[in-house]
DNA sequence: CACAGCACCTGCCCGC
DNA sequence: TGCGGGCAGGTGCTGT
């Protein structure tokens, strides 16, 4: 579930589930899972036992459940696929689960991730924020960040835009899905530098990309198949409103002219030929 | 230091 | 049918 939208409906998901419940045991399944912690599974494993969840908090695309041992949360990253799913102790089983939470109420926490790209991390929180997540940015939709500031940031960058869109150190949230959709709404075409658009319009990128996420988390993020699901394993439905990323071909929905598709670091970018004109 | 490139995985789809 | 190549929503490490 990787960009902010259904990354916030999957934390959803988890504060309505979890908070209050206390973690009877966990199980770290698969050593990529516990790749970054130091003490590896066993830490995990012995840090959460028998810890109440007290919140269930996100910056950009990482989320994390903090704990009743104060200062404490448990960092989830779900990489390219994964997800974390609420089940019951009688669920059929899943070839990818990688690490699971059993409740107090018999419920379970599973945390199914195919291409193990995804992570659980469990550490000390610093300024309220897990210490592994000491560099990422505010993001799009949080109530504190200052678009204005990151905009005059933007613009010092001598650097094609997508990139620094994709660069979660600047503003954060933001994946290859919402950045081709952001910069199609503004205009922009993906490969203009930053440092050549007018701090106005960088501002009305960022706003552009605020309205698109709010959007798309009212209809439950985007899922094109089912590795891109909530904690109840349903799909949102921003897919269907999508005007750029995976339009190839399409016309476009302002000019008509068809979508055209680009390789970019190492991936994809959608973009309309004539609205979006590199200067 | 900022930046670019690629490594890390599994699975699916396509063409040969 | 099988195999190789390309592709997928993301970091994060390394070399320049």
């Amino acid at each position: 579930m990787p960009e902010l939208p259904e990354v916030e409906v999957v934390r959803r998901g988890l504060e309505t589930h979890l908070v209050g419940r206390r973690i009877s045991a966990a199980r770290v399944l698969h050593p990529r899972a516990a790749r970054h912690q130091v003490g590896g599974a066993g830490e995990i494993e012995a840090r959460l036992a028998d810890q109440v969840v007290t919140a269930a908090r996100r910056r950009g695309k990482f989320l994390w459940l903090t704990l009743d041992d104060a200062d404490t949360a448990l960092l989830v990253h779900l990489g390219m696929s994964g997800q974390m799913l609420v089940k019951s102790a009688e669920a059929e089983p899943s070839r990818h689960l990688r690490a699971r939470l059993d409740l107090d109420d018999g419920s379970q926490v599973w945390f199914v991730d195919q291409r193990t790209f995804g992570y659980w991390w469990i550490g000390d929180l610093i300024d309220g924020v897990p210490a592994r997540v000491a560099h990422i940015a505010r993001d799009l939709l949080s109530s504190e960040v200052d678009l204005k500031a990151v905009a005059a940031s933007l613009k010092t960058r001598p650097t094609e835009i997508k990139r620094l869109l994709l660069n979660q150190e600047l503003i954060s949230g933001i994946g290859n899905i919402y950045a081709d959709e952001m910069l199609w709404e503004a205009q922009i075409h993906p490969r203009q530098r930053a440092d050549r658009i007018s701090a106005a319009r960088l501002l009305g990128l960022l706003e552009a990309g605020r309205e698109v996420m709010t959007r798309a988390l009212a209809q439950g993020g985007t899922s094109f198949d089912a590795l891109y699901v909530n904690v109840n394993g349903d799909s949102g439905y921003f897919a269907l409103s999508l005007n750029a990323y995976g339009q190839q071909d399409e016309p476009c929905a302002r000019c008509g002219t068809p979508i055209a598709r680009e390789h970019f670091m190492n991936r994809s970018s959608h973009f309309c030929p004539r609205c979006q004109r590199r200067r």
